[in-house]
DNA sequence: GTAGTCCTTGACGTCGGCGTCAAGGCAAGG
DNA sequence: CCTTGCCTTGACGCCGACGTCAAGGACTAC
């Protein structure tokens, strides 16, 4: 199959094939008119990439499962190096959880904080105040 | 006071600050020589805008602070613009979260299958098949 | 005067993963 | 023959938040 079929199965680009091929994630051969040619396997190659990605992995973390595939296993997952690519992305995605998470409480507690301030504002409260302290100026 | 003595007070650079006057969220008044001159007000744009880029805001959504500062009110999230960008953050943050945990799911699930698979390929299993199916591979 | 430190504007570089355009080759149908 | 639709390589564009370099002006200290 020649790369437009490549990319409509996969569900992508012809551009983000050609991409791959140049990062070295995908090889073609080539018809006699130079057209790049591609089997089943690649396709597999390729959806294992797609897969990845979806998962927020970048490119180069896919390699080990591209490798594992090339070098004849019946998955892209089945080799040790796609295993702790796994076991560190799991790390990751812990840590950022953990950190989005922290941020979601606090921004929850500003929001909550600067509502209640407003809402003492409101009900007979002053104008809002709109002079700066002038004294401390020019450092 | 001048930008370098902003930038090092903000815990920043000099280049940053120029990034956010090009941005239009700092406006510098300028000395006889042409330099950059900042008060306190301006220090207290830059920390919040630097808090809230810490929490992950992009510039854009740092401007209704900027601009709440500006018309003199006492902190960056005393205006009703600012809690408007509060709670889309808190949006974002909770689909955000949501859907970093369903991929940790599904990578861990991910994980222990192939362990498993590894496992039983191990203990006596055959070697690593390492040939494709090559009846179907031209399309 | 001159060395050193600050400041100025302008412009190009970075990173990832492509999008998009340009200019042209190849194959098939009418 | 001509159009259509695929394919080729090459190269620039994009986004965000700056980093970094260049060339030169301003001010201070000695």
């Amino acid at each position: 199959m020649r790369i437009g079929e490549l990319a409509e199965r996969a569900g992508t680009t012809t551009r983000t094939l050609r991409y791959y091929e140049s990062r070295g994630l995908l090889q073609a051969r080539r018809a006699e008119n130079g057209y790049r040619t591609y089997d089943e396997g690649d396709l597999r190659m390729v959806r294992q990439i797609r897969t990845l990605q979806d998962f927020g992995f970048d490119l180069e973390e896919t390699r080990p499962f591209v490798d594992c595939l090339r070098a004849g296993h019946p998955a892209g997952d089945s080799c040790p190096a796609s295993l702790a690519v796994y076991r560190r992305k799991l790390g990751e995605l812990d840590t950022l959880i953990g950190q989005l998470q922290s941020v979601r409480t606090e921004v929850g507690a500003q929001l909550a904080r600067a509502e209640l301030e407003a809402s003492a504002e409101v009900p007979g409260g002053p104008e809002p105040r709109c002079e700066l302290n002038r004294e401390d100026e020019d450092r």
